[in-house]
DNA sequence: GTTCTGGATGTAAGCGCTTTCAGTAACCGC
DNA sequence: GCGGTTACTGAAAGCGCTTACATCCAGAAC
């Protein structure tokens, strides 16, 4: 039979062992009034009087009051941070895009807890459940596709999530982004207007990746239709990368007879493209034409200058934060978001070569 | 007199509220075993028997249990978060540093809540204090300089912190770095050697910029050795952004006589200063010598390759995880680590043309 | 005066874990 | 057989907050 053991604890409570912090309660007792008063002086100031709010903060700023979010978090069951799993973040589309997340949900005073998913769905939901762990109130991802135990676990748990980065009419999950097949198609049929046929594409790796699969079809969408393809072989998948862009390109640039045009799924690899292409002294847009894809900073500067397609990635942050907070606050954004992208035409694109 | 009111709680424990997550003690009864011994078996499993961890394990499978990581902070006085606070993520030198941390962190079963400072002293500031609300066991920063404030705040927390990206044997921060005074100094050195005498210097915003600040004075170091300094109007200031810096770049190449070396503070820099210089019909090396630093994977691939400063990025930002993790365990590794660089010459530098 | 309001405040019950402490059982050496 | 280990296990006390509920007290309405 477990009895009331007499516990001899000291009636002057210890100190929050292992660190000096304040708690609520040191604050209530500077403040004179009660711990529920001090955390609504806090949390809901129009609750309490002018009297008690303005003690409260007198000894918040005293004492150096510092709130304990982890309680916070158990008692009011939302820690208020949110989660986010990009590819990775040292790729300044998805950089950009995070900062945008960031400074929005700063604003509304949620943290921002980044995973990264190297590009791996598998590890993408690793991350997701790491996520839920830490207790994140709602969930940011990239792209279409996802594991499907990954919706289901954040369903079950009612934690909102939004896409980024792609968008989906009729998709089964609530995204923000622009069409990257309706975007891909429109340079492909830009290239076909300058009187190309012969057309290559330089891709990044697709498997895992929506957006790059997405870009693949949307550029062959247009070729198809004029009876065309790709050349053969001119369908190559690089890693986001200059050197091993330039190594993909080497390839392309070996066909006979050679693609009077390149489709690069992004900036980067169309950078590598024409290094490569330069290094090899084929000129562009002379002779081969190239295109990207992102608008990076360096391709309006490079010589000559990238024909690119401007894709709104901070505006994507920012909406999908958007669309996250309003779900967390009970409202029903749209479903899906259409982002627009628009065509850069700039020096490395030209009619196609006579003959 | 508070008496004890006649509380008529159903018996039946409502699911908790807002949420049908399947809590640690849900696991307990599920497995025939007290909340106690789940804990014992998920945290350290080697004090439970063979038999109590193969129940736990089971239970906690077939419910799908997610530990419930604020909960455990409040208990053990632990997050096992650790936050970071850099400049930017969208420039790559942080965000391969910042990735390192999370990879190494990741490993320790840590994650990191990452806040970005924008090159702010002040905001640097909010952030750390945004991080110790959330309860962060230790925190990363980037430079030497920081508010007084900051270091106060976090030492009578007890909260262990590095700083990364920079290095000082014998100042108040421990840190993780390399000497950018030494590793400037040495480039100057280098354009010394290769004839130059009038120098000129593209740095990044000073203003509360330890490695810009240290940048320039190791620049200047070598040339007041040998009697020189920057030429007059030879030291101009910009964004780390490719437009910017071809902006700042036009005023240095309007100086007459003109500089024959331009030492950039980083490879953005560089790249701006390097287009601009062709696109003004300038011949880089033959007139103009370029040097960077850095070393971008673009660096090495633009024509000319810019000569450049490998900076190990992702070796600091695990160096500085594993810093924080061995503080965090009770260790005390050495107060300042100092990483090498190297000067890595390539196709922007050349011999001061003659007269 | 009495009864209602309703705003401001306090009381105390958790939130879901970890961890201390006590208890039990099995085993050891003598 | 007995004291002393050793190896597990469970009960329960918090961790520092939020919040449902009770209370109190003016002032309004009657």
């Amino acid at each position: 039979m477990p009895l009331m053991r007499a516990r001899t604890r000291s009636p002057i409570r210890r100190r929050r062992a292992g660190s000096n912090a304040i708690a609520l309660s040191d604050v209530a007792r500077a403040a004179g009034v009660s711990t529920a008063s001090v955390s609504r002086a806090l949390n809901t100031p129009e609750l309490v009087s002018e009297n008690v709010r303005a003690a409260v903060q007198a000894a918040v700023t005293r004492l150096g009051y510092i709130r304990h979010s982890a309680a916070r978090a158990l008692a009011s069951r939302r820690s208020m941070t949110i989660g986010a799993v990009v590819p990775t973040i040292a790729y300044s589309i998805f950089s950009a895009g995070v900062e945008a997340i960031e400074r929005r949900l700063e604003e509304a005073g949620y943290a921002l807890l980044i995973a990264t998913s190297d590009y791996s769905l598998e590890r993408e939901l690793r991350q997701v459940r790491i996520l839920l762990e830490r207790g994140v109130d709602g969930v940011i991802l990239v792209g279409r596709y996802h594991r499907p135990e990954l919706a289901r676990m954040l369903q079950e748990r009612a934690i909102p999530y939004v896409c980024q980065g792609a968008y989906e009419a009729e998709g089964p999950h609530p995204c923000v982004g622009f069409d990257n097949h309706a975007a891909m198609a429109s340079m492909a049929e830009y290239l076909l207007g300058l009187g190309h046929r012969r057309i290559a594409m330089l891709a990044g790796i697709s498997a895992d990746n929506d957006r790059v699969i997405d870009r693949i079809a949307g550029a062959r969408a247009p070729l198809n239709r004029a009876g065309l393809d790709f050349v053969p072989g001119g369908l190559v998948e690089s890693r986001y990368d200059v050197a091993e862009a330039r190594l993909a390109m080497k390839r392309l640039l070996a066909l006979r007879p050679r693609p009077t045009a390149l489709l690069c799924v992004n900036d980067v690899l169309a950078l590598g493209a024409l290094f490569e292409a330069r290094a090899e002294g084929v000129a562009v847009p002379a002779e081969l034409s190239i295109t990207g894809f992102d608008d990076f900073d360096f391709a309006r500067n490079v010589e000559p200058p990238i024909t690119t397609l401007r894709v709104p990635a901070p505006e994507m942050g920012r909406g999908a934060a958007e669309q996250l907070l309003q779900r967390l606050m009970g409202q029903s954004p749209p479903q899906a978001t259409l982002l627009p992208t628009t065509i850069i035409a700039r020096g490395t694109t030209g009619p196609a070569p006579a003959g």
